[in-house]
DNA sequence: CCACAACCTGACCAATCGGTCAAGAAAATT
DNA sequence: AATTTTCTTGACCGATTGGTCAGGTTGTGG
C-alpha cells in the first residue's frame, strides 16, 4: 500500500473506467458518427483494451445510448435558467448564454445529439416523445404567459424555441465551418462574447423583449 | 422496337443510372451517415447490382463526394435572391424563404452537408476554404453596405449569416425532432408558412430591417 | 490465509465491409 | 455482318467489424 490515498478500490476503478470510456466514446462518436466509430478506436482513445469496453458496456449500442443519455441530461439542466427568470429578456437571454456555453465547452456532445436526431433518433426516440415533449410544453406555457402579459410580441413559441436551439447549437455542430471562415482559427474569448451578444441582440429585439 | 420513344440509348441510360444512384446515395448517406451507409444498401435502394455502382463511381468516397458537391451547388444557387434585392428586408426575407424551401423539399441533402461539416469536412474542406469563404465575404460586404446606408442595425454580419443558416437548416436537419414535437406529424402547408413567417418576423425585426 | 467474486485481456470468430474481376450481353461503329 | 467498345453482373477477396471466451490477475470478505 505505497500511497496514502490509492484510487484502486474496486468501485473507484469502475467509476473511473466508465467515465474514461464514456469520454472517449463521446469524442469518437462525434467525430465519426455511430456507424463510422469503431470499438477499437474508442478503446485506443480511452487507453484500454477493446475487450475491457465490452466488460463495462455489453454492446456498441449500449455504450452509445449511455453517451446520448448523458448529453440529454446536460441539455435539460441548462434550461433551469429559463424558469428562474421573471421576464423574457432575462430568461431567454440567460438561456442563450447557457446554451452557448455548452456549445463552446461540450461540442462533441452536441454533435452526437445532432447526429442521433438527424438519423431519426433510433436510440432515444422515447425521450423525444416523453421528456423533451413535456419540457417543450412547459416552456411554451411560460412564453405564452409572457406574451399575454405584454412583455414580448406575439410569436409562435415553438418556432422561437427552434430558433434558440438551432442558433446556439450551430456554434457547436458547425464549429468547424465557423472556424474555417475565421481564417482557420477557433473563436477567441472576445469572439465568443460577440457571438453571444449578437444572438441575444437579434432574438430579444426580434421578439420585442428589450427594455 | 416496341415503344416509339425508347430511353435506351447509351448516353441516356448512363445519365439515368447516375441520377438513380446519386438519389439513392443521398438518401442512404443522410439516413446512416458516411460510415454507416453501405454500398450494398445504396445499390438496393437504386435497384441495381452493387458491382454496377462501382462501374459508375469507382469508390464509395467518390460517390459521396459527388453527392456533397451537388448539394453545394443547390446551396449556392439559393443565394442569388440575396443579391437581386435592393434592401435587407427584401433580400434577407427572400433568402430565408429560399432556404426554407430547400429544407422542406431537399432535407436529405441538408443532412448530408451537416454531417460532412460536423465530421470536420474531410471530403469538401477545400470548398469551405475557397468557394464558401468567397461567397461569405461577398455577402458580408452587402450587409455592411446596408448597415452603412442605415437600412438595418449594426449587427456583426457573420453572426447574422450563421443565424440564417442555423435557423433555416434546422428545419431539415432536425426535422424528425420537429415532427415528433408536432404529434408525430410532418408540418402541414400552413405550418410551413407559419415557420417562414416566424423566422422572418424575428430576424428582420431583430436586425431593425422592417419597414 | 483462503476462497470467492470481480476484473482484465490476448486470441479468436462469424459476419460484413469496400472493392475486384472475368466473362458475357448489348449497343455503337465500321 | 463483323468488330469494337461500353455496359452489366455473379462470384469472389482480403480486411475489418462487433462481439465472445477461456484463463489469468487482483482486490475483498470471512
Amino acid at each position: 500500500m505505497p500511497y496514502a490515498a490509492r484510487p484502486n478500490s474496486k468501485k473507484e476503478r469502475r467509476q473511473e473506467n466508465e467515465k474514461l470510456i464514456l469520454a472517449a466514446a463521446e469524442k469518437v462518436f462525434a467525430e465519426a458518427g455511430f456507424g463510422g466509430a469503431t470499438m477499437q478506436l474508442i478503446a485506443d482513445v480511452a487507453g484500454l483494451p477493446k475487450a475491457n469496453l465490452h466488460y463495462y458496456f455489453p454492446t456498441k449500442e449500449a455504450l452509445y445510448r449511455q453517451v446520448v443519455q448523458n448529453i440529454f441530461q446536460i441539455w435539460l439542466q441548462a434550461a433551469d435558467v429559463f424558469d428562474a427568470a421573471d421576464g423574457p429578456e432575462e430568461g431567454i437571454g440567460a438561456y442563450i448564454d447557457a446554451k452557448m456555453e455548452i456549445s463552446r465547452h461540450h461540442p462533441a456532445g452536441s454533435k452526437v445529439w445532432a447526429s442521433e436526431v438527424m438519423h431519426r433518433a433510433p436510440v432515444i426516440q422515447d425521450y423525444l416523445e416523453t421528456t423533451l415533449a413535456e419540457w417543450t410544453q412547459g416552456r411554451i406555457a411560460v412564453i405564452e404567459r409572457w406574451i399575454e402579459e405584454g412583455r414580448m410580441d406575439a410569436i409562435d413559441p415553438r418556432h422561437l424555441l427552434y430558433m434558440l436551439w438551432a442558433t446556439t447549437q450551430h456554434y457547436a455542430d458547425f464549429g468547424h465551418q465557423i472556424d474555417t471562415l475565421n481564417n482557420g482559427m477557433p473563436l477567441s474569448d472576445a469572439q465568443w462574447e460577440e457571438a453571444k451578444t449578437s444572438v441575444k441582440q437579434i432574438i430579444l429585439r426580434g421578439i420585442g423583449a428589450t427594455g
